[in-house]
Order: C-alpha cells, then structure tokens, then sequence
DNA sequence: AATGAATGAGTCTTCATTCAT
DNA sequence: GATGAATGAAGACTCATTCAT
C-alpha cells in the first residue's frame, strides 16, 4: 500500500470514527454529513470523496465495528485458558469496547432498521460470526461439565443484551471504572452458567 | 367526561398505537407524520388536531407505555407472593408486554435522544418509578435471605437489558411461545440471584 | 369529479405548463423545481405536492404533448378527406402546435436520454402511435395512386424531422405568420410523395 | 509546430472526441467531466489542463465540428459538378459524418441554449457560414434552371432538419447501411427541388 | 373535526473547479 | 503535466407544520 493510500485509509478511519461518535450520541437520522464533517474542520463535499453516501458510510462503521469484536473475541478463543476464564475474558472485553466506543449501535440495533440487501445480509452474517463465538463457548462449557446445561440461544441473548445495555446506563455516575464494572457484569451473568 | 370527550380520549389512543407501532417498525426519526396518520386512514391534519407536534405525541406515546408497564409492576408488587415469584411475574409480564406491543423504545432507547427539558425530566422520572420497583424486589430478596448479596443497580441493569434485548431477537423463530420464553428468560435471570 | 379534483387537475396543468415553457427555453437538466414553481408564484414544495419528483414531471409533460398530438392527428384522420389534404392537414397541424407550444422536446428529443423502464416504453409507444398514422397516410396515398412509391419509414422521417426543426429556427424573424409558414413546409415536403 | 505543441493538440482531439461522444450520448448537461476523463483514463484535473472549463471544452468540440463539417461542404462546392449532383454530395455527406460522429448537437440543438455572448456569435457565425453554402447551391440550382423555384430559407431548414433527425432514428435496424440511406434521403429531398 | 393545499427549513448529493505536490 | 484531495455552490427532495375552508 502506497503512502498516499495509506492516507487515504487512515482519513476513513477518521471519518468513520467522527461517524461513530456522533451517531452513538444523537442516532444514524439524525446525524448529518455537515456534522460528520464539521467535527473533522472538514466540508461535507470531503466526506463525499472518501463515502458514496451516508448509508455508505453507516455502513463502512459498523462493519467495522463488528469486524473489530470479531477479532477482539476470536483472539480471546483462541487462547489456552479455562473455558469460564474464557468466556469472561470475552465478556470484559466487549463491555469495555462498548464504553470505549460509546455505540452499542453495531450489535444492539435491529440491523433491519438500518439495512437493506446484501449490506443487511452482510451485517447479518457478520453479527452471526460473533454469536457462534459465543454459543460455542457456552457449548464447550457444557460439555466439559462446568456449565450448567442451559438453552444455548437464550442464554447467549441475555447475555448479549445484558451487555449492550451498559452503555444507556454507563456514565452517569462514575462510581466503578470501566473495567470493575465489566467484571462486576461478567461475574453476574456467569451465574447463570455456573452452579 | 363528556362522550366527546370520551371519542376525543380514545382517537389519541389510537393514534398512539398508530405511532408505536410504526416507530418500533422503523424507529422514531423514520416514522413520518403521514405514515402515522395513513395506518388509520387518517390525513396529517386530523392528527394535528390531537397532538400539537411529532415530539408531542412521542412524548404522550413513551408516556403511555411507561405508565402502563409501572401500573403493571405496581399491580404485581401489591400481591400476597413469595419474593422469588414475584421477581419473575415482573419478568415475565415485562417481556410479555414487550413482544406484545413490540417496542422496547421506551424502556430501551436513551431517553436524551429523543427528549429534553422538562419531558427529559419527566420520562426519566418515569422510568426510575419503574427501576426502583425493581430495586426494592431485590433488595428485599436480599434482606430476607432468599437472594445473595449483589450490587443491585448492576443487577437491576443486568435484568432490564437482557429483557429489553429480546424484541431485537424474538419472532424468527417460533419455537418457542411468548409465556414459555419469557418464563425461560426469567429463570436464568434469577440464577443470578439465587444460589 | 369532484370540484376539489377539477381544481387539483387544473393545477397540474398549469405545472406542466410552466414546466414545457421552462424546458422549451432551457432544456431539461437546466431546469430547475424551483424555476417552475417561481413562473407561477409557487414554492417548490407544492410542486411537490403534485408531482412526486422532477422526472414524474417530464414524463408527464411529454405524455400530455404526445396524447395532445395523437388526438390531433386522429381527428384529421377521421375526417372524409383526400388523401392529399388529409396529410397537408396533418403536418400543417403538426407546425403550428410545435409552435404554439414552443416546445419540440416531445416529438424530436432521443427518448432514452430521458426515460428508462416502463417510462421510456410508454414514451416510445405514443411516438409510434404518431408515427404509425402518418405511415398509414403515407401507405394510402400510395395505394390510391395519388403518392409516388416510397420508404415509407424515410420519408415518414424526413417530414418528422423537417417539421420538428422549425421550432430551433422560426421565432427570429417573423416575416410570415405561423399558418402561412406551416403551409409552406407542407407544401414542399408533399413535393415528395407527389410527382 | 513543436512536437509538445504537436502532442499536447493531439491530447485535446483525443478529449473533444471523448467528451463528443458522451455528449452525443447523454447530452451535455448530463455529461460530467469525470466522464470525459475516465473514458481517456484520465482524471479531470488533466482535462483542466487543456481545457480552461466545461464550456470550453464545450465550445471548441463544437466548434471543431463545424469547421470540418464546413470543410466537408467547401471541399464539395469547388468541385467541378453538375449542381444536381453537388448537392446530393453534400446531404449525402453531412448524413454519414453525423452518423459517424453519433452526434447531431453541433448542427441540431439551439445554440442559445448552450452558448451566451462570443462563444454564441462565433457558433451562429459558423452556423450560418455552412447554412449560405447549402443556399447557394439551392440559388444556383434555381437561377440555371435546374431546380424549382422555391423559398430558399424554408427549403434548406427542411433539408437541415431533415438530415439532422437521422441521428434520432438511425441505428436501431441496420436494414440499411450508413452511405445506402445517405443516398435514399437526399434523393428524396431533392424531389422538393426537382420537378 | 377534518382535510386538502401550501410552505420553508433542513438534508442529501452532485459536480465543476481549484490547487498543492 | 498529472493527480489526489478538497471545496462550495446548486439543486432535488422530504417532512413537520400551518391554515383556510
């Protein structure tokens, strides 16, 4: 890759970055290109250089958000580590990559809302790559005797929702930091696999 | 009241049914003043004359359903029941009332997205109502020693996120019914609570 | 119809008449919603409201010229007439309308620049339509020996072709009047099929 | 001539030719200067360096047909041909360079529609400089008895407007060849002149 | 009470044009 | 000479809102 394309793809990032912030604080309609580029001193018709348009762009985001837990949970699997450590391991992560990133948009929304077509198949494929990670974890914990036999599907939604809703609550008050309170989550949700 | 006023009383209700439904379809800022209107064969105009703008009748619409899920809770809390049982009703007709009306907007979303100043103020009012019934089920659970000792507002996060998330996965697939999940749901949650 | 609708229709007339008028002296793509509107005192937004987007609008002008066009054609053609004087008739009807109406775009534009779909297959439908009863003309004439035998497509075209361009020319001076010219144009042009 | 002079006016040919053809395609307003790059695989920021802007580059591709369609009629006229003759060479020969250009833009369309103040002039100017060659051989026709007597001025905007429609319905079947249907029409718009 | 019509502010999007490198 | 990047003005379109009837 080129210099100037490794300018290029680092102003994406940074467009989707300023995308991201804005749309976790006001939500995707109520963004604007003007906002997007405003927050970056830069003019809407720049933004139009790097995105086709804004559903691109949503699009590009939260791809690569969910490309990111992707690779944040599949490095955690592929450790050699007790299954529970593991699937807290995965827990603590995602809820301190959802604080970080102040947007449970990628994995909380209903992509339908959002997404149309092969993009919708996409972010369904891809929001399905990340569940498996999971199922498999409560599956092996089962297998090997420390999980209770639960319904794997359920489970890995209360999970997933559990999770998600930190960050409509997070913030207001400070009075755990980011990573006691993940572990504080994950500690409660393991119950329900363990004894 | 007047039966004018009654007929008056219960177009509202309509018309925020009207709006939930489309706004739990396609969320709030896709929802369409026409779109509103159109479902019940309605013009614009017509629903002018009921609500004095869009933010109105979300508000009135948000309203609603936080009234109605705290008449829900208080009317369980009112009950001669074990701790335990009563801690899962609420579960269970929490989520039962959200499959049913299909939205979890108004307990779901952040209200600072949608809502400021004094209805800001109002719905947040609202939705602690609802949280503290929450709160003191489980703290008494504690107190008399059938719940372990756990930080309650996480807990109580923990409760409301996971069921908040199951309208953004239910429906696909039918296997199971509406009671049945919700009773599932609410006995892994109490996992987390008991032993 | 109602006399809310004959008011509706009558507006809508008076758009693509404004809109003929704009697209005559511009073109299409330098026609602007807002130019339209401003010929008759309107605002964009009501345009709008009775044209659901500025290709709704062309394709409506232009299928209003050509039904205009047709139904002229088709009442000389039901006349009892010479054949001769039927196909005078015809174009001298054709000049003056292209004339009067200022605008060519109908009848010589490529249609496929414009429309696509199902749009462009009504479009090229009418023209045949047109094109089809000065064939039928053509074909009679020659049947009934008062025509030399020709292509009838060629010379079908070139009498399109020859009339369509007085619009680009006429104007500048006006040293004989609409009906004096058209005769003229459809004097020569018959020199064609006649001896 | 320098051999930079020499290439940098091939560069432009090679980007008139470009934008011709697209304009012949889409029309002019419909014609973005990324096109007329990209079919050169160029960027536009090159085509500026040869052009000062679209209107430009506009102008002088109109221009260059004109002159060479003048060419065309000049390089006929000082032959030494029966009038007849002449003028069938020169209809035969505008109808195949329209053909082959695929655009009857320069010679068809209102030039004030594109052009304002010189750039108009000198259009009208060249414009009129190919319409008085055409008059002349239809004058010279006339007065040696020849050709009938007619009003030149509608005879050549007939024969203009004749030829110029080719380009709108050529192509579709290829019953005919370019030269073949050449031939045909100006044999039958010479019939206005003959007889 | 209801509605057809009109409005205007706000947004997305395109594209000719410029310019530093 | 060439190009990637940036810009801003223009224009299409939407939609909440108003109002006369």
């Amino acid at each position: 890759m080129s210099l100037r394309e490794k300018k290029a793809e680092k102003k994406k990032k940074e467009i989707i970055q300023s995308a991201l912030s804005i749309i976790a604080e006001k939500g995707y309609h109520a963004t604007t290109m003007e906002d997007v580029a405003a927050k970056l001193l830069m003019t809407k018709g720049s933004v139009y250089y790097y995105f086709k348009d804004k559903q691109d762009l949503l699009f590009k985001s939260q791809k690569m958000l969910l490309e990111q837990s992707i690779q944040n949970i599949e490095e955690i699997m592929s450790k050699e580590l007790p299954i529970i450590e593991k699937l807290q391991k995965v827990m603590v992560v995602h809820i301190e990559f959802l604080i970080t990133e102040r947007t449970g948009f990628a994995m909380g929304a209903r992509p339908d809302q959002f997404f149309a077509g092969d993009q919708l198949q996409e972010i369904i494929s891809l929001r399905q790559k990340y569940s498996h990670c999971i199922d498999k974890l409560i599956a092996q914990g089962i297998e090997s005797g420390y999980f209770n036999k639960v319904d794997t599907k359920i489970v890995r939604n209360i999970i997933l929702g559990a999770m998600n809703y930190v960050i409509e609550w997070y913030s207001s008050d400070g009075s755990k930091d980011k990573n006691e309170l993940a572990k504080s989550i994950s500690d409660y949700l393991l119950r329900i696999l363990i004894n």
